[in-house]
DNA sequence: CGAGCCTTCTTTACCGGTAAAGGGGCTTGA
DNA sequence: TCAAGCCCCTTTACCGGTAAAGAAGGCTCG
């Protein structure tokens, strides 16, 4: 790519053409009241001819210190994302949020990327999706000293956090379950930890997780751990929140004897694959296995039966997230309110 | 929000705390060879201490030229573009090629923002996606003269278009539907002008349609218009591509008294759409009524049943776009290959 | 032993704008 | 009638960097 940006003459050329000075032909562009109507038409009419098309967005951020765009910084893959119905919400509400206030909305992806992008990014401000408290990125974005934001986890005492009350809202999940009667439930856990496991998991690993996902599982448990009967739950930890987690997961849990009434799945990409599994394997759902998912991805209505979960405002969030970037009134810490959405993937247990 | 890219310090500021020349600073930075690495290392420690935390970047661009970022323009609403598998798989392959190439990725909606946002956009390119030929906004990218891409329509002679043969694989999904036998087929179509109607529509809007969606209700015709028999169809426009509206085109063709057997829906979100008004109906997929759709988003295995559609290469066609607008060798015009995706939403028509 | 060269910095000239202050002519009002 | 004020435009000083050329000192090598 050649360099093309200058390759069309600049506000000095436009003003030599005409003989004034650059600032008036600035102004032109910038303050129209500081010239006169005509001299205006002048400068847009030979601007136009000699296919100058305005002012150097950079040199114009050199002065004003604006960027007029925001980053929404990526932990993982960018294209996963895009495919993830829950994160294309948050970034739905981002969008929105950016185009009413007539900025740009830069996207950044931390994995596989030299994390000197941060620093060069010409930006007014920083939104962090689920980033780790050690990632250089954020780090970096911290040196740089423009306002940021940090999403679903509470990363700096700070710096504002918008998220969810995973806890709670994971309480109601199980405590629904419980309610119909079932007595073996299983989880299915998203990750709790860097390190790409998959597999069973001890409530230690639950415990020790740095991450605010670890809550959902605790919720479970707060539900499940205690009342008259304590009941013994296995969790399965799935590194990544897809369709297919979600089949590997389910199909561990089939292999058991006591195969489980109910799954409780962290998100509802798992609980689609769990419900798939399910289905290959003649399980039905939910006469012979309830499933519960969490977030409400628009893919819950979609999935036969449509999936019981957690509803949480993904657009609302990215909404305020930007708020939260530039509103200097808004609050540093915010949580969003969820609700059990009921559909048709749980019922009472079969134990006929 | 306040100015706080220059609440740093600046280049020039660490220079004067080492009595060194800024020069030399900005090398530590840019250029670790031109400087002994005892130097480089105080400076880098310095800067540190100042919260110095590396050039800035619209400083740096004004020089350089490049922007490090390339910019995405989305005719519509981008909230409906993250909620739409289609669009999104097709920014998660403009992600992932911006991500290799340690580029930014910057969106923009066009819909209710002020154009001039595209002449401040501080980026290297544009990637423009279904806008209309006489959108300001694209004009106003062709003014700023930097490298430009079109998706899935041919604005410009001179200007790369990155699409798929629409006419072709709308011709696959009819002969499907005829080869099953299939003799009544209605069409529910896209949107095929700017005036956003909804209803029932005649040939004469598909062949002054300046879309190029028009080309799948074109190819659809080229089939059910030809060969021994012609096929009288009845073709639905929906203004939006969602279940919803693919309910309503539904709705409208179930009304009649010879109902169709077989829909031809232009993307899969309306045919899901059409699948659940069926269902609501009590019509039976695909043995009432086999429903074919056109993108095969993801959610199209995920419904029953599944949905035979064309697929076509979205996260390919991202990728393709920021290729071709960085490499200088890229083709012109390019056409991504698809296929037609036989699942279970498709049988032979129920003539009992 | 001195020319030439490399290393390591510095000087100077931009990049393409914006902002604040300045200045000439004309109107206004006491 | 003359100072004050306004309209329009210009001058000047930056914004925070990069790049190319220059200079001082030490090294190599014939």
């Amino acid at each position: 790519m050649k360099p093309s940006l200058n390759a069309r003459g600049t506000l000095r050329d436009v003003a030599k053409a005409l003989g004034i000075s650059h600032t008036t032909v600035s102004n032109a562009f910038n303050r129209p009241d500081q010239l006169s109507p005509e001299l205006r038409e002048k400068i847009m009419t030979t601007a136009r001819a000699m296919k100058y098309s305005g002012p150097n967005p950079a040199a114009r951020m050199l002065n004003t210190g604006y960027a007029q765009t925001i980053a929404v910084v990526w932990a993982e893959s960018l294209r996963g994302a895009f495919e993830d119905q829950a994160a294309s919400a948050f970034l739905g509400g981002v969008a929105e949020a950016c185009a009413e206030r007539g900025l740009g909305m830069l996207l950044f992806q931390v994995q596989g990327t030299s994390p000197s992008i941060i620093q060069a990014a010409v930006v007014d401000g920083f939104i962090f999706y689920s980033v780790a408290k050690d990632d250089v990125t954020f780090k970096l974005a911290i040196e740089r000293g423009l306002p940021m934001v940090v999403i679903d986890r509470k990363l700096h005492s700070r710096i504002p956090y918008i998220g969810i009350d995973n806890r709670a809202a994971a309480r109601a999940c199980a405590q629904h379950l419980r309610d119909l009667g079932h007595e073996r439930i299983a989880i299915v856990s998203l990750k709790l930890n860097f390190d790409g496991y998959r597999g069973f998991i001890d409530e230690q690993r639950v415990k020790s997780s740095p991450l605010d996902l670890a809550n959902r599982i605790k919720g479970y448990q707060d539900v499940l751990g205690k009342g008259r009967s304590k009941i013994p739950v296995r969790i399965w930890e799935s590194p990544s929140s897809s369709k297919e987690e979600g089949r590997i997961a389910a199909e561990n849990f089939f292999l058991e004897d006591d195969r489980p009434t109910a799954i409780l799945a962290a998100s509802d990409r798992l609980a689609i694959g769990v419900i798939e599994a399910a289905r290959s394997h003649g399980i039905q759902v939910p006469r012979d296995l309830s499933v519960v998912g969490f977030d409400d991805i628009p893919a819950a209505q979609v999935v036969a039966p449509q999936l019981t979960t957690v509803h949480q405002p993904f657009t609302e969030k990215g909404r305020l997230a930007v708020s939260a970037l530039l509103d200097e009134k808004a609050p540093l810490r915010r949580e969003l309110p969820t609700r059990l959405v009921i559909r048709q993937s749980t019922d009472k247990p079969n134990l006929g």
